[in-house]
DNA sequence: GGTTTTGGTTAGAGCGCTCTAAGTCGCGAG
DNA sequence: CTCGCGACTTAGAGCGCTCTAACCAAAACC
């Protein structure tokens, strides 16, 4: 019966480095230097340690490994939402090139809980990764100071004054102007801003949101409504909005997600998007543009960002510096839940 | 400036067990109690061992708590593709119970290519995961054999013969009768299905479909289209039916990727949903609904297969046992993207 | 009062690897 | 014939922890 046979085998302690040596004839530390190419050995002792390795199916154990090196070849990558597309696709830009390099990936998720990413961050650290991705960390700055000060680390999406630290970020601002910029274009002037509440951004978005606002004279119709970037929030917005006496004509939204849910929201209501009111969401998670009526969203480099990150962290580790912020420029996508608002003819014609 | 502080004391070596055992005046094993929250210590050592780790800023080295114990307290998981946010939902599944049960995860992604899958196993058990959960894998059975004769493992959505391990596995057959079951109802005859090549679940559905259209006398309005299970394959199907003379009333996506590639493409071709054409997905992934259109699809419960696949994996870690297939039950969930076919009135009134 | 028992503590032998320092060997040079 | 040298190989000391066995009081038993 092969099944009791392979389940017996696995009984059988694995195969040690020293197991190896014995069965090439060879000593344990040359089998070492086969096993991590190094130059100097004979072509005949290779072959003989690798037929060896082959023949007991031998596999490097990575935590003696780690530990006799004290390097682990690991980074530790923190996500804020494994639900959230926009955070899968970043860790898929960091796991690209981590496999491009021979890196292994630790990934811990916090999911949106400060206490549960600490606790995340914790663990891998524990594992002593080599250095430390966090992407749009909820923690205290206190927090990640503490961690930086243990060991290399790179931010994504939120900027910490005072932390040793690289960090990748997106310009807020210059994204939150090009959907006002957008939308005002069109004949918007009731505005509405579903905000992020304290998650990485939030702060950021809402408040170039105001600014922008006040610059174009619309402070007086200017409206945050309390979200916290999940697709929830998005419904709880559209129940509260369509609460309300007089709907704003459009929406800007704090992330792709709560933009999500308030579509759909909407369309439970029988709220025409965008012909009676125009929808615009940020980040341009991949599904963003699948639907039929599709998202108008600002872009951020996803893919881009994660390898970038990565790129700082391994430079980092590698060589003391000074720290490094790279800023990236998201792009505005126009799609279909944007339109002038109904009867904006008269007041934005000249405008246009 | 306090940043070159922090940065010299990351050069300094971390702390051992050993300065926390000196600097607390008592032997390293008792350290090593006091971290494991072992019984039998005296109130007394114990604080003053928790007071002296705090001063040094101890942080337990899990590479040599690992080797010397022989137990990670960690468990691999590998997705097909991170870029699949189904695959990232069924992640959150097992993220959610790891960290309820204190297990760390090691997260490898595949890329949708067995190849890349392979050496992410391998790094997993270089790692000496105590488990490894496979999701949707897209390699040999041999390599899953080879995997499952050095560890516990449990597969989510595929099935491999003669493999000690545990499945979680989805009722393809029956999901894809709930499809064919309500397009029917509905008047459709000519169903076509973009399958999802050789990618977990994709020839059980393409088999179930043709045999679903042989049942019902509807061989000869079969068609299938191949694909992968990306969206991109969708966006493809699109284009290849759109080039034909007519359209059939209704399509079977493989899964919800590619249903929303089919959507987009159909969408840009002026193809208005559902009135011209049905579509049904597979999945039921998060953003399935929430759009204007939303998408009638089949629910795989993710979360649930998730935290079933590590239940399994820690009860199989820990007893010795012959193998379980959990099959979990799919449902329809019918959205807006079907409907009666147009010209179906005189058809399929009698069966409605 | 001596001997178990028991709760608390510790020394020390590994876990499987890396890496340094110290060989060994053959060979051309002195 | 000895020495030096380069190429190759190896012994052995850790890396930071766990865990077994042993130890030592103080309490419990007869």
């Amino acid at each position: 019966m092969p099944g009791r046979g392979l389940t017996s085998s696995r009984a059988r302690r694995a195969p040690t480095m020293d197991d190896v040596a014995r069965e090439a004839g060879v000593s344990r530390a040359l089998v070492s230097l086969v096993m991590r190419e190094q130059p100097n050995v004979s072509e005949d002792r290779r072959t003989r340690v690798r037929a060896a390795a082959e023949r007991l199916g031998y596999r490097p154990n990575a935590m003696a490994r780690s530990l006799a090196s004290r390097r682990t070849k690991t980074v530790g990558v923190i996500l804020d939402d494994l639900a959230n597309p926009f955070f899968a696709e970043i860790a898929g830009g960091v796991e690209g090139l981590a496999s491009e390099l021979g890196y292994q990936l630790l990934l811990g998720a916090g999911g949106r809980q400060a206490r549960r990413e600490r606790t995340a961050l914790a663990t891998l650290l524990e594992y002593r990764v080599d250095g430390v991705i966090l992407v749009s960390p909820r923690m205290r700055s206190r927090d990640i100071a503490a961690a930086a000060a243990e060991v290399p680390v790179v931010m994504v999406g939120r900027h910490v004054r005072g932390v040793q630290a690289d960090f990748v970020l997106i310009d807020e601002a210059h994204g939150t102007e090009l959907v006002l910029e957008h939308l005002v274009a069109l004949g918007h002037e009731a505005i509405a801003h579903v905000d992020g509440g304290k998650g990485a951004g939030g702060p950021q978005r809402r408040g170039a949101y105001l600014r922008g606002m006040r610059a174009r004279r619309l402070a007086g119709r200017a409206r945050v409504i309390p979200g916290d970037f999940t697709e929830e929030a998005g419904a709880n917005a559209a129940r509260e909005l369509l609460a309300e006496p007089e709907l704003p004509t459009a929406v800007f939204a704090a992330n792709d997600m709560v933009a999500a849910g308030l579509l759909g929201g909407l369309d439970r209501a029988g709220v025409q998007v965008p012909d009676e009111l125009s929808v615009v969401g940020y980040d341009n998670i991949s599904i963003a543009h699948l639907v039929n009526v599709s998202l108008t969203t600002v872009d951020q480099p996803r893919t881009e960002m994660g390898r970038l990150a990565l790129e700082l962290l391994l430079d980092r580790i590698d060589n003391r510096r000074p720290n490094l912020v790279r800023m990236l420029e998201p792009t505005l996508v126009v799609r279909s839940t944007t339109a002038a608002p109904r009867a904006a003819g008269a007041l934005s014609l000249p405008a246009a």
